[in-house]
DNA sequence: AGCATTAAATATAGGAACTAGATTTATTTC
DNA sequence: GAAATAAATCTAGTTCCTATATTTAATGCT
């Protein structure tokens, strides 16, 4: 509000340390003037500057009452400072074919609401793709007593190629288009919010670098097992996207040997299972005859597996040793530390992960990547989506003006 | 030497001035204050004290008749500033299985000499690789009576993988080794240069992206495709470069149908010429059939398709079916804009690209990659080593102490 | 030749953001 | 209640920048 305005380069010297000292306190407790002394390099005179700026603009706040926090006994009380988690809070949303759900968290990514919806069917329009993932949105919202204007960003992941600018453009594929009606614009023009879209299997990458099993790995490449598969590859803490965003695009092993199709683990346990049922000879006693067959699913074949039954123990030896060849692929051209199968059912890997272990020595030359499953689950999307909401929000923060400090509406009764 | 010590904040700004102006004036005539003051939004007074101080470390200097240059009419004449193209020189060393070439060039990557020395066998030792590797540069500073304390950082292409240090760590691979003896340490110890070491591929596509079919791309793939395939991977201007710098590396192709193996084009010309003319029924009038066995190489098999040999062309079509499918999956995985097939004989690849046009479309969805042969044949990898080396003098200019200014050595006589 | 015009250089004053060191202040300990 | 302590606050002084007034070295016109 003050008019005051500085040259853009001496500017640049209080945004750099404003920058610093938000970074430092974002995921730490209470912080003193002398503790940022320390990590920043700054006299104490400028460091009480810096943080009575960030005060100023929301983003942290002095703690009173000094003596409950540290545990120091002589001297002048320090002042301490904390970051304001609730300053403001992020959605991330995973946009899938059949459903969303929206994850509502603070600026330190703590979980403050889910909430789900699931679209009419798979061929939804995309006018009900816009107005179920709003209303998905709303509804988080609303279950923790938010309002629309403390989001900072919403993050959201749907299963197509996506650019730079979170559009799905001159893919020659209606699919596509339709899971990305550009989202971006829809939200920024209804809610107002900053949003920010992104393929899937790049923000399960995210995740998994956070959360997961990538966690402080810089080079990693998530693979999204679901019904098609996709890739998440992140190259020096990365994430790398192509030109149109079709990075990780898993087309080309229609032309790998041994394996054919970019079909997913889901999809392809299910219909190897009924397709070996179909010949009563093949494993006669299999307790997977005793399902209909529209109940043969990915699930039920695992849970089978897990049980030691001949058949299912057959199909995921088959899916272990085709996942050997693709992981291999991605492995020798990546020349990655590590490869996370991640997916709904990716807590029942362990077959999989079993034969690949196996497998991979013919195809991979010393030192081996490590393969890994996701302890994700199907939470891999929203999780990385709030962390791509967290990361443009820590990127921004000085841009952003942030909401009034406690929309909460007020009490009823007059002061 | 003078002591003064501003505070880190303060040279913060300064720093990132000079950079600007130093930037500005790398690759452009001389500029004139007024010109820096619209490139850089800074005061007169600013970007003049910016100038004396590039000045006075070196890398620019006042040019003395303003009249010659500019084609102003009236005022006060301005006083100009030029980047000092020879304050220092670069040198880019494609370091080969059977040769080196070192190119010197002055800091805007101009040839000043170039300078080759074959090893004495594919099977050299790592002593004698270094040492010819030393005595290839001297040679080519000599041929220009340069010293070697000009040298501000010499770039080295080897047909391994690096890492980020330069280093060839870990491969399982004695070959590798072999190939990059640590020749970052080597080169500092013995003549105190600064020595950059990257894969060849990697340095052909920097060199596609700077003066080949790369030029003005972000996202594009340079294939290596003499002896062994290899591919050099650019992501949003970016080289990737994998864990151990393995990325890029073409074994996966075992698995690909229809290839089989990561052997170059130069490589299988030959080999399936040379296994064609084993049987006298195939093409029994095939102008190949005139020349020794042993005298059959790619050169010969390319000229003959050239001229329209059934064989040859036989040859040429079988390996453009082959390159599709490897284009196809490095296009898909990546989503790149472009395949430069760079290579001693990319000048003879018309053939080849015209059947991998034809097959593209069977294995890629719109929009398609362009497919393209490099345009700088033999050179690529020293020119991609001179712009590595000219890209780190570019970033670390400021913490670089430039040589004295001329050491040429003074007359003979005195004064 | 002499004077107006012009565009740049130079000089002067002033501000933002930092550092450094002296002084003051709020605590605990003895 | 005084000494010890660690931090806060105050007072100069620095660097690097901006803004504006003044000076300077050309050209062009009479």
């Amino acid at each position: 509000m003050s008019g005051k305005k500085s040259s853009t380069s001496t500017r640049q010297i209080r945004e750099a340390n404003l920058r610093a000292v938000l970074h430092d306190m974002w995921d730490s407790d209470p912080v003193t003037g002398s503790d940022l002394m320390a990590s920043t390099g700054l006299t104490r005179a400028t460091v009480h500057d810096v943080c009575e700026d960030l005060a100023h603009r929301g983003w942290i706040h002095e703690v009173e009452n000094q003596r409950e926090h540290g545990d120091y006994r002589l001297g002048r009380p320090a002042r301490r400072y904390c970051f304001q988690p609730m300053a403001g809070v992020l959605v991330g949303v995973d946009c899938g074919q059949d459903m969303t759900v929206a994850t509502v968290t603070d600026l330190r990514g703590r979980t403050l609401t889910r909430h789900d919806h699931a679209f009419s069917s798979t061929e939804h329009s995309a006018e009900e793709r816009l107005d179920v993932l709003s209303r998905t949105v709303l509804g988080a919202l609303e279950k923790a007593s938010l309002a629309a204007s403390q989001v900072l960003a919403v993050a959201v992941g749907v299963p197509a190629p996506v650019d730079v600018d979170g559009r799905t453009v001159g893919t020659a594929n209606p699919f596509w288009e339709r899971m990305n009606p550009n989202i971006v614009e829809y939200l920024a023009d209804r809610h107002g919010w900053t949003a920010l879209v992104d393929n899937d299997a790049n923000l399960a990458a995210l995740a998994e670098g956070w959360r997961g099993a990538g966690r402080g790995l810089r080079n990693f490449v998530t693979l999204l097992t679901g019904e098609a598969l996709g890739a998440g590859i992140v190259e020096e803490g990365r994430l790398l996207r192509g030109v149109r965003g079709g990075a990780g695009e898993m087309r080309f092993l229609d032309l790998v040997e041994g394996v054919g199709s970019p079909t997913g683990i889901g999809a392809l346990s299910r219909d190897w299972a009924r397709e070996a049922l179909r010949d009563p000879k093949t494993h006669p006693t299999s307790s997977l005859r005793k399902l209909a067959p529209e109940d043969i699913d990915a699930e039920a074949v695992f849970a089978a597996a897990a049980a030691a039954d001949p058949l299912a123990t057959e199909v995921v030896e088959r899916l272990g040793a085709r996942c050997a060849r693709i992981v291999s692929t991605l492995a020798v051209l990546l020349d990655t530390d590590r490869i996370v199968l991640a997916g709904a059912l990716s807590g029942s890997y362990t077959g999989i992960l079993r034969t690949i272990e196996r497998d991979l020595p013919r195809y991979v030359h010393p030192p081996l990547p490590v393969v890994a499953a996701s302890e994700l689950g199907d939470e891999a999307v929203s999780i990385g989506a709030v962390r791509r909401a967290l990361d443009h929000v820590r990127e921004q923060a000085l841009e952003i003006e942030l909401p009034p400090a406690h929309p909460v509406p007020a009490p009823a009764h007059p002061s």
